[in-house]
DNA sequence: GCTTGTTAGTTACAAAAGCAACAAATACCG
DNA sequence: CGGTATTTGTTGCTTTTGTAACTAACAAGC
C-alpha cells in the first residue's frame, strides 16, 4: 500500500462517522440539556421508556446499548428529578421495573416531538434514496 | 404529530449515527491503544502530521475539529512517547511547529496502512454507489 | 512607545465516562 | 440441601473530557 496515492483522514470511515455523529446530537444535546438538564444517557433511557414502556434496566442497557453503570447513574438522576419510578419485582427482588411518572410523561412527549421534527428538517437535505441507503449502511455498521 | 405511529430510537439519525460511530471506532481504536498506548486525539494528531506533514497545534485545531487543550496533551503524550518533537518558530515565538521523530514516522506507517484496509473491509459490505451516498451524506451532515 | 485587543498554547478545576470490585438475589448441579 | 456460578444493579476509584482562566507573544491604533 503507497503512502503517496490520496488518502485523506476524511476518506476514513470511522473519522467521518465521528464528525458526523458529533456534530448532528450537539444541537439536540443542547435542548435537551438547557431545557431539563439532562444529560445524554438520561435522555436516552427516557426515550427508552415513554416510545416502549415500563421497563427494567438490563433491557435498556441491551437496547440501548449502553453499559449498565451508565444507566444506573441516569435512574438515580432521573429518579431525582422525579420523572421516572421504580418498582420492586416480587419474583425476582434483584430486578425493578422502571416506568416514567405523570411529569417525565410530559418531558418525554415535548422532547419525541423535537426529535422528530430535529431529524425531518436534518434528512429534508436528502432524497428518499439516500436516506434509506444512509440508513441502510449505518444499521450495518452498528450491527443493529 | 402522533406518538401512536412507528417511530423507533433507530428511526433517529442522530442515535443510529452514535450507534454506528462508536461500534466503528471500538476495533480500530484497540489496535493503537493497544500496539502504542495511544488516546483518540493522539492518534488523530499523528495521522494529520504524518499525512501532511509539519505544522503548527492550531492547524491541527482547525482540519481536525478538536479543540485547542485536547491537542495541548495529545501533543504532550506524543511527545513523552518520542513520536513527535516540537521546534519553536523564530518570526513568532508562541507558535511551534510539531514533526514526527523517526519512531513517530514508523508508527503511523503502520497505523496509515492499518487503517486503510479496515476501512476497506468495512465499506466492502456496500456497493460503490451505497459508499458514495455514505460518504455524501457524512460530509453533509458532518459539515465537511 | 503605550494601551488595548487578539492569538497560541497551557494549566487548574469540575464534569463525565470507564473499569473493577462489590452486595444481593437467584439458578444450577453434585 | 449446600456450594458454586450467574445475574442485576450499585459504589468507589481512575482516566478522560470540558470549561474557563491564565501566560506569553504579537498586532494595531493612537
Amino acid at each position: 500500500m503507497q503512502h503517496s496515492d490520496e488518502y485523506d483522514l476524511r476518506d476514513f470511515t470511522p473519522y467521518l462517522l465521528n464528525l458526523a455523529a458529533e456534530t448532528s446530537s450537539l444541537a439536540f444535546q443542547k435542548i435537551y440539556r438547557a431545557k431539563y438538564g439532562m444529560l445524554r444517557t438520561e435522555w436516552r433511557v427516557l426515550f427508552h421508556l415513554g416510545r416502549y414502556g415500563p421497563m427494567r434496566a438490563k433491557t435498556i442497557c441491551d437496547r440501548a446499548r449502553v453499559h449498565k453503570t451508565k444507566v444506573s447513574r441516569a435512574v438515580a438522576a432521573l429518579e431525582a428529578k422525579r420523572f421516572l419510578a421504580r418498582q420492586q419485582d416480587d419474583e425476582d427482588r434483584r430486578q425493578e421495573t422502571l416506568r416514567l411518572t405523570k411529569r417525565g410523561d410530559a418531558v418525554f412527549a415535548d422532547l419525541y416531538d423535537t426529535a422528530r421534527s430535529f431529524d425531518a428538517q436534518m434528512m429534508a437535505e436528502f432524497t428518499p434514496d439516500e436516506r434509506r441507503i444512509l440508513r441502510h449502511c449505518l444499521s450495518k455498521i452498528a450491527g443493529v
